[in-house]
DNA sequence: ATTGAGAGTTTTTTT
DNA sequence: AACTCTCAAT
């Protein structure tokens, strides 16, 4: 079946598709259809008959991987293509050849909050005056050094900088710290993939030959250590296609080096430089105001943008008092659009420049009853009490991962503290051991008496019994976890309402288990599920599909595109980010990131600002960005609310937004979603009444009282498998014994959900 | 050892 | 404003 691949596609685009061999370098504006090219280009490929394994395509978010690889079994049916964010590919090549770093194949990857701690940690065990500077300043002149391809070894401070000299000492004893705890942190993953392509030749050919055709989306936004491991696997086969955007560079600040694409000519030479020029998203207005904001950066390539669509309705820039006016005022336009018919919530889009902004935004839709997703909010990951249960997991998986260790020992309480913990690390560094045998070694510390070391046993043991789990599901594990590290009852005895969001976290993280298993065909190694957990980030969870108003940041909204676009808070300070005022370059970012954000609406777009807004707890006057005096007048109209008397009774007939009539929509017709990032749903199906007959596998959840007719009540301590195969291991109260019981064939019945209300 | 109150700090953006 | 960390009281 020949899909006519090239025929929807126009002469440029179709010029830098059928690109064969040698490196190319695609230049594309927002809204050109990059997306389509890359994707394009690989079905191309594989037409060709170059075989799927030859292909690699990286990305940065898993989101654009995923919508490349959806795309791309659309185009290509049947052909797996190793798309990948960068991490990922590092990760899985880390685990391949752990030991040519001085890693063990079953490292553990440190997040954001992970790697802090191990600096804290590293500082610690400081001996001699520690340094002055802050663990964040310095963690991010190490990060900062990494993504520079400066490893601890050849770091070489400035002569008379503090903080470089400071960072000279305090870099070596936290990558130390690493190796021992056989961990990496997001910038090593890329760092020792770049020392490993190095300094291994064969490794590096064998890659090189093995990824014939490498593609790179956003390479605007790559640092020196990703340009380093894709140029390595591109020299006996360069034929590395890169895509991106020089004016939609804003990642500086996380190391990208815009050299990078800039010089790409000169990198490769002889390499073909495609350029998509044509916009299909955006009215004339939108794109005439995206070029002119753009064109005040001096540092870039002049690029032509044009578009064959509409003049569309004019840009609008809007003053507001004050920010829940602003909130009020967009949440009631975008109420009257979705109750009118005229559009859907998810035509809808509000950026503001930090998330701290997103209450106001969050507070008035839910009054107007529409629905919304916010990208963001507290990361499901990052909460205490999914990184406490992952981390028995990623003891139990890395036995050396000492971050890991420290924080669970004591959590839930079980009598260990500081003291003895203290004690522990003394007895560990003495020997040269890992904490987990120093806390094996109880015996022999004379310092810990009796009853400290019963604790620590009873801690070792537990840690035991979980890695003994290793094989098993990662649920089972999970629930496992749960169930007897006290972490359940830990919860459980407060009956608070945030307690309760706890104990429905972990049973979401159950499901993410679950559906883990799944996939694995029924259990998967540790590591991997580790890896999918702490290399999410926050836009993954955004769902294309779901019809609710979009709440995100400007970073965040990169390679998106909707209908309606409100950027907020376009005031000094804010747009551009007061920390980036002085410097011309970071001027320039922050330029760029508004055209980022301009340059996703593809019908209307609404700038606004508000002229008091409260932050940190200070109420404070606002300027206008000065980014908005650089807009064509012509294309835009302006609306100001401040002036002329405002009452709160009155809904902010603003003249806001685009001009229309605005009629105010009856209060609350709808009942408001939650948006909470869609991890209460677990627990909310719980609450109900057990049904009497047959019940579902799935009705079971970890923790959850249950009734056997023979033997009485239990408890669940864990589940695992799925469907009709699901299993659940019960312990029946009173007699300390468990039981696996088939969950479709056996008599059990619900009784409560786990602790709270009996 | 654990808990609670007070003090001090903040990432802006994220893999 | 909200979070974390420190220190004192229990």
């Amino acid at each position: 079946m020949v899909i006519p691949l090239l025929d929807t596609l126009t002469p440029a685009q179709r010029d830098a598709v059928t690109h064969f061999e040698g490196p190319m370098l695609i230049l594309a504006g927002p809204g050109s259809g990059k997306t389509r090219v890359v994707t394009h280009r690989i079905a191309w490929l594989l037409d060709q008959g170059i075989p799927c394994h030859s292909i690699v395509a990286l990305t940065f978010t898993n989101k654009a991987a995923e919508e490349m690889q959806a795309r791309l079994a659309c185009l290509a049916p049947g052909k797996r293509v190793w798309v990948s964010t960068f991490h990922r590919f590092c990760a899985k090549l880390l685990r391949q050849h752990a030991p040519l770093v001085g890693l063990q194949e079953n490292f553990t990857i440190f997040d954001t909050a992970d790697s802090a701690q191990a600096l804290r940690r590293a500082l610690e065990k400081w001996h001699g005056e520690p340094p002055r500077f802050t663990p964040n300043a310095l963690r991010n002149a190490i990060s900062w050094a990494k993504n520079h391809l400066l490893t601890a070894r050849n770091y070489q401070p400035r002569h008379g900088d503090e903080l470089d000299a400071a960072v000279g000492q305090v870099y070596p004893a936290y990558q130390k710290l690493l190796a021992e705890a056989n961990a990496v942190d997001f910038d090593d993953l890329l760092l020792h993939v770049a020392e490993l392509l190095r300094e291994n030749p064969e490794v590096r050919r064998s890659l090189d030959e093995r990824y014939r055709f490498v593609l790179v989306d956003e390479y605007q936004d790559t640092n020196l250590a990703q340009y380093a491991i894709v140029r390595a696997i591109s020299i006996d086969y360069p034929n590395l296609a890169v895509t991106g955007d020089p004016d939609q560079s804003i990642y500086g600040w996380r190391g990208a080096n815009l050299g990078n694409i800039l010089e790409f000519d000169r990198d490769f030479p002889g390499a073909k430089v495609a350029r998509l020029e044509q916009n299909y998203r955006s009215t004339q207005r939108i794109l005439s105001v995206a070029a002119q904001l753009i064109s005040h950066n001096v540092k870039r390539k002049e690029k032509a943008l044009f578009t064959d669509n509409g003049e569309g309705a004019p840009v609008c820039v809007v003053k507001f008092p004050t920010q829940q006016d602003e909130a009020r005022a967009i949440a009631a336009k975008i109420a009257g659009e979705v109750r009118s018919g005229r559009r859907r919530a998810r035509d809808f889009a509000v950026f503001y420049r930090i998330n701290a902004l997103s209450r106001a935004f969050e507070f008035a839709l839910r009054e107007e009853g529409v629905a919304f997703q916010l990208v963001h909010g507290l990361e499901f990951f990052q909460r205490r009490e999914i990184k406490d249960t992952l981390a028995y997991v990623q003891l139990a998986g890395n036995p050396r991962n000492e971050i890991a260790l420290l924080r669970i020992i004591n959590t839930p309480p079980r009598g260990i503290g500081p003291t003895t913990v203290r004690r522990l690390t003394a007895h560990a560094s003495a020997r040269g051991m890992s904490l987990l045998e120093a806390a094996r070694d109880v015996e022999k510390i004379g310092s810990i008496k009796r009853a400290g070391a019963a604790k620590v046993r009873r801690f070792v043991k537990l840690v035991d019994r979980l890695a003994a789990l290793a094989g098993a599901s990662m649920e089972e594990l999970l629930g496992t976890v749960v169930a007897e590290s006290g972490y359940r009852e830990y919860l459980g005895q407060s009956g608070s309402a945030e307690d309760e969001d706890r104990l429905a976290n972990i049973e979401e993280l159950l499901t993410v288990a679950r559906e883990f298993d799944e996939r694995h065909g029924g259990a998967g190694p540790i590591e991997a599920f580790l890896e999918e957990t702490s290399l999410v980030s926050d836009t993954d969870d955004w769902e294309q599909a779901a019809d609710r108003v979009t709440l995100m940041t400007l970073h965040a909204a990169k390679g998106l595109e909707f209908p309606v676009v409100f950027i907020t808070a376009v005031e000094e300070g804010l747009i551009p980010h007061e920390r980036n005022r002085d410097n011309p370059d970071h001027l320039e970012e922050e330029r760029r990131l508004l055209f980022v954000g301009v340059t996703r609406a593809q019908e209307q777009l609404q700038l606004s600002m508000a002229q008091y807004r409260h932050f940190r707890g200070r109420r404070r006057m606002t300027i206008p960005s000065h980014f908005l005096m650089e807009l064509p007048r012509g294309e835009i109209e302006y609306a100001d609310s401040c002036a002329g008397t405002w009452m709160e009774a009155e809904p902010p007939e603003v003249e806001p937004v685009f001009s229309r009539c605005d009629e105010r929509p009856p209060p609350h017709s709808t009942v408001p979603r939650r948006a909470e990032p869609a991890i209460t749903t677990a627990a909310n199906m719980l609450s109900g009444d057990a049904p009497e007959a047959a019940v579902s596998p799935d009705a079971f959840v970890q923790g959850m009282l249950v009734c056997h007719p023979a033997r009485g009540l239990g408890r669940i301590v864990a589940l695992s498998g799925g469907g009709a195969g699901r299993k659940a291991t019960v312990e029946f109260l009173g007699q300390g014994r468990r039981e696996s019981l088939l969950l479709a064939q056996s008599p059990l019945q619900p009784v409560a959900r786990p602790a709270g209300n009996p």
